[in-house]
DNA sequence: TACAGGCCCGAAAACGTTTTCGTGTTGAAA
DNA sequence: TTTCAACACGAAAACGTTTTCGGGCCTGTA
């Protein structure tokens, strides 16, 4: 077990200062030729590599992106996560990961851990418990620090900082503006509350749809979701009473229960109800009757997060405040999960 | 913009030295009551916390641990991190995730970044490429630096360390137990090639099974997948040919491209073939019919691995070089996709 | 011979902690 | 009055780097 070379032993071993070896290494003029072939020759037999805390505490620079999500069991986050990991490498970054489990008090911990050194800055989308509390100091906080945030998926207006998005009430009009031009007349959709960012702009989406159309919402054929946990009996109970020729979902989640409801009803997907849903995941591709959706472009949103982040921690000067907001088209993705015209 | 408070600056601010200050904080019965509180209330004011870089380069401690997965947009992996995550924030430890994406070099590359000093251990699942190669050096390599390294899922013989796997011949033979005991005479079985350990062992269980049950295995019914790629083609084309009335599949992909292949074929499941498989996610039970299989536990896994790394990090005197191998329990969990009795 | 100017190199500070050791002050005991 | 312990605190080293600064030694020139 041997401990780590060092600086220092090397130094010890080659019989020059620490300085020499330092520069050495890093090619310095200062040091004669004779003396960096000799110290390279050295740290290369030896596998040196330089211990990444001490450059941190020198530089005062992690080169390490900090990632807080609700959850990582759904594909959604999964592929966001897989864009950061992505172009961080690329670019030399590390990715630290922490789940917040949609809980106010586990984003806050694990903000607070991570901003005493561990990271650069942030990527995060915000806890479910937090969108409901509106309570956003820790966010804040960071930020005065002069540590950058990047903001994805659930945003949050009331917070100063880059963004990446995608279109969520356009995408909303595009599935249904899609059943519609499939010929649906009587469209549901199914929902969460308005509490969450996501939901609410997808739900304002189904209703610009229908207006566009010359269609009127009808406040009966809309299900609003609470609770991810007895959704699937909801959705059911909602759809036996229900008569409908079209749906639109805005998770993967919701958009299977909606399937399985109504095949439990003696009804086709697609013959007799369409059926769209929000998602990005496997789970839509390798469901039967596969599903269409509006697609996310999860891994884009997490590779824009990371560029934008990175690009503010390399600026020279960050002194320019003009934070922006990218967003990411969505696209319709037509499976089996809709009539065809 | 404030740059975070550090200990120099209260004991600037307090007109005492650094050392008080930290010995203050620290509860130290060398400071006297009065120096104490008055260093307490101001840190608390300024919400002082010490710097985490300082303490690990202090310490030679980093209190993070680093997880490398071969992917992490596949529900097994999801949920083994948010194990690892689970018990890791409750032992105070942070999390540091970085992806192979099956590839050995950047296996390599991210535990050698790892390794400088970024982490104290490794949860590690060994990329396929690598498994093909069959070079582990860079493993030895951290275990020989001292660093505690926990295998779980395709884990690998040589490599001396702990370890928490699945007894995986024995899920996949209760797997195929299951398929005979509810009738099934012709049973296929789609897995990996044998270079991936856990492809490997789950084949050995089911022709285990079969022999238990004086039936003896047909080469011509079992399919070896290369490539994930190709993989719904391939399964589609085998299962045109053959004639079965169960099948096993070593995954979630597998299983469903199974049963989208006999759909096609016209064959009902499970009332023509009863389809099982091994599992621990979303699709399985979102699927329609949903998906009976061996439940693999990923939590559990991720918990086990935390565990067993955090012991050996904090043991004082971890001499002991008795590496134990946990094996996690399967279970068979019904559900439509296989006959009932 | 003296001096300027390269060329090489080392000492030391700095990043933010913790900890060991030393030191000055006070009070009480001898 | 002297001595000694207890008490309260500070200086400094250490963790592993990088970088600034200073200095010794040679070589060439006046």
């Amino acid at each position: 077990m041997k401990p780590k070379l060092t600086l220092k032993q090397i130094a010890r071993e080659l019989d020059v200062s620490v300085s020499t070896v330092s520069k050495a290494l890093r090619d310095s003029i200062e040091i004669s030729e004779e003396t960096r072939q000799k110290v390279k020759a050295f740290a290369k037999l030896y596998n040196y590599k330089p211990n990444n805390i001490a450059l941190s505490l020198k530089n005062r620079k992690t080169r390490t992106i900090g990632i807080v999500l609700p959850e990582i069991v759904h594909d959604f986050f999964a592929t966001v996560i897989s864009g950061v990991e992505q172009v961080a490498n690329e670019k030399g970054y590390n990715v630290i990961i922490c789940l917040s489990n949609n809980s106010f008090d586990r984003e806050v911990m694990n903000m607070e851990m991570l901003a005493n050194g561990s990271t650069d800055g942030f990527i995060l989308s915000i806890a479910k418990e937090t969108q409901q509390k509106k309570d956003y100091h820790h966010l804040e906080e960071v930020i005065n620090q002069g540590m950058p945030l990047v903001l994805f998926d659930r945003v949050v207006d009331e917070i100063k900082c880059d963004k990446v998005i995608i279109d969520d009430t356009a995408g909303a009009k595009k599935a249904v503006q899609h059943l519609i031009d499939i010929g649906c007349k009587r469209i549901g959709i199914i929902t969460t509350v308005d509490y969450i960012s996501v939901g609410k702009l997808r739900t304002q989406g189904y209703l610009e749809a229908l207006e566009a159309n010359g269609m009127s919402p009808d406040e009966d054929l809309i299900l609003k979701i609470e609770d991810m946990q007895g959704s699937e009996k909801e959705i059911a109970e909602f759809l036996k009473t229900r008569d409908l020729d079209g749906i639109f979902a805005v998770n993967e989640q919701f958009s299977t229960s909606a399937i399985r409801g109504l095949l439990n009803k003696g009804l086709k997907v697609p013959d007799d109800v369409s059926v769209i849903g929000f998602s990005d995941g496997e789970l839509a591709h390798r469901f039967i009757p596969s599903l269409s959706t509006i697609n996310q472009h999860g891994a884009e949103i997490g590779a824009r997060a990371a560029r934008l982040l990175i690009e503010r921690l390399e600026r020279s000067v960050d002194a320019e405040e003009s934070y922006q907001t990218q967003i990411v088209e969505t696209s319709l993705i037509e499976r089996e999960s809709t009539r065809h015209k």
